[in-house]
DNA sequence: TTAATATTCTACTATATTGATAGAATAAAT
DNA sequence: ATTTATTCTATCAATATAGTAGAATATTAA
């Protein structure tokens, strides 16, 4: 499972990817906006400007915005600095590797193949998904039900 | 991450495939095969019984077997008794929806699609992988481990 | 029916992770 | 200087994970 850690990031950069280009927004903005403590948003954030996937001000008229452009920021980039590899196992993690402790012979190992295929499989797509793709997620979705709602009219 | 718990179910679960219709099998020898501390794999155990994966017999004799062929046992059920749904989201499980506790508007969110994706991925693979399968997969390795062993002498 | 064997049940305990908060320090703008 | 915001340090409570201890129960066999 995802933590609130990652959730809370992913929709605040959702947030940060609409208001892209337009200047720094404020935490608590995006805070309030996105019902997410203050002080736990504040860590996240900075955990995130500590890999360049946004950048800060500090003083009057500053904030947070994104540190590059939302089409180059993938949620596996996000969900890894928060959540760490996306392997189901540390013995098929690409970006993370490590010999599972209780594992004798990893070679050997019936386990390890499907785990790698999950572990490829979630890489696959959540690498491919951009900060852009997920606004456009929301943008399309809004847009869906708005015209169902006036067919209900 | 796959807890230890799921992992240790697997490696127990291997053993018992690969001694299927050979009589129950002690957890004092699972646990030592294995590597295991006995205790945790009691434990480990009495929930896959539960749950109709194992059969046990007390008393003499006795120990555990599987409750069903183990092409019939797949990795997603065993590890969805430990380690609880596969999808990343409540609100993306089929097994154990729930809806995301700070999610206003579930139709609308952009992350939701993203998720659902990755969930059913995990679940075609995990689903669709067997005890057998497991069992197989050793098998073949080691076997291809030999031979390159021969190759090298 | 008693002894031996093995699972099952109840109840803990330690450690790590997750989710969060408080307050001082620092930087920038006016 | 004062105000505005982020940044840093430290701490905390709740929950989950990993593991242990020991009594209770069921089965077999002598």
């Amino acid at each position: 499972m995802l933590s609130k850690k990652a959730k809370y990031a992913l929709q605040a950069l959702t947030l940060l990817t609409k208001e892209y280009g337009r200047g720094p927004i404020l935490i608590s903005d995006l805070a309030e906006k996105e019902r997410i403590p203050k002080k736990f948003l504040e860590s996240i954030l900075l955990s995130l400007k500590n890999k360049g996937i946004l950048q800060s001000k500090m003083g009057k008229g500053g904030g947070y915005l994104l540190g590059k452009p939302p089409d180059s920021i993938t949620l596996g980039e996000v969900i890894r600095i928060l959540d760490g590899p996306l392997a189901p196992l540390p013995c098929v993690s690409q970006t993370a590797y490590r010999k599972c402790d209780e594992c004798e012979d990893e070679i050997t190992c019936g386990i390890r193949p499907v785990m790698k295929e999950v572990r490829d499989e979630t890489a696959r797509i959540l690498d491919g998904t951009t900060l852009s793709d997920l606004l456009n997620n929301v943008e399309s979705l809004t847009r869906r039900r708005k015209e169902t709602l006036v067919f209900h009219i």
